[in-house]
DNA sequence: GCCAACGTTGGC
DNA sequence: GCCAACGTTGGC
């Protein structure tokens, strides 16, 4: 069992989206790394925390979902329509892949990035550390379960 | 909008 | 294989 971050900016995909939706498509992964960790590592029933990048005042764990479908081909590197389009990809050997997920909960509050970098618990965690800019990274179970905690708590 | 810190591309 | 140029991410 694994344990993710994945971001998404909110006016692409909110948490509140998903829970609309009830469950999604995590496309438009376009990074090597992202789309080996995803293919190699990322199983069934693994939990993962929506990150809301990008998002001004609003950047930080939002919520929980978990991973409904391994890596597959993702749809939209084939519409020449669509932002994530690679004209690159073959259709028999897809380039690119993505992964469903199922909306799990929204927290009552979000833990922000500025909460997550002041707390040392946190220090390792590969969203603080410089450099990272991966839209997916694997966490350790005990930084899942102290955001998940921590966004139960009133501040 | 700026820019640091990446990653990718392509000529050589 | 090197590396300059370019593109992207994402916080600020």
């Amino acid at each position: 069992m694994n344990y993710w971050l994945m971001k998404s900016e909110p006016n692409e995909l909110s948490i509140d989206d998903l829970k609309r939706a009830k469950r999604e498509k995590w496309h438009g992964i376009r990074n090597y790394q992202v789309r080996n960790m995803m293919r190699d590592v990322m199983k069934k029933g693994d939990l993962a925390l929506f990150y809301h990048s990008n998002a001004g005042k609003e950047i930080g764990v939002v919520g929980v979902m978990e991973i409904v479908k391994e890596a597959y081909g993702d749809v939209t590197q084939f519409d020449a329509e669509n932002k994530y389009y690679d004209a690159k990809s073959d259709l028999a050997n897809p380039r690119w892949l993505c992964v469903d997920v199922k909306f799990v909960q929204k927290f009552a509050r979000q833990v922000t990035l500025n909460e997550i970098k002041s707390n040392k618990f946190f220090a390792d965690l590969p969203l603080v550390k410089k450099g990272n800019r991966l839209s997916v990274v694997q966490i350790k179970k005990t930084h899942f379960d102290k955001l998940v905690l921590l966004a139960s708590k009133a501040v």
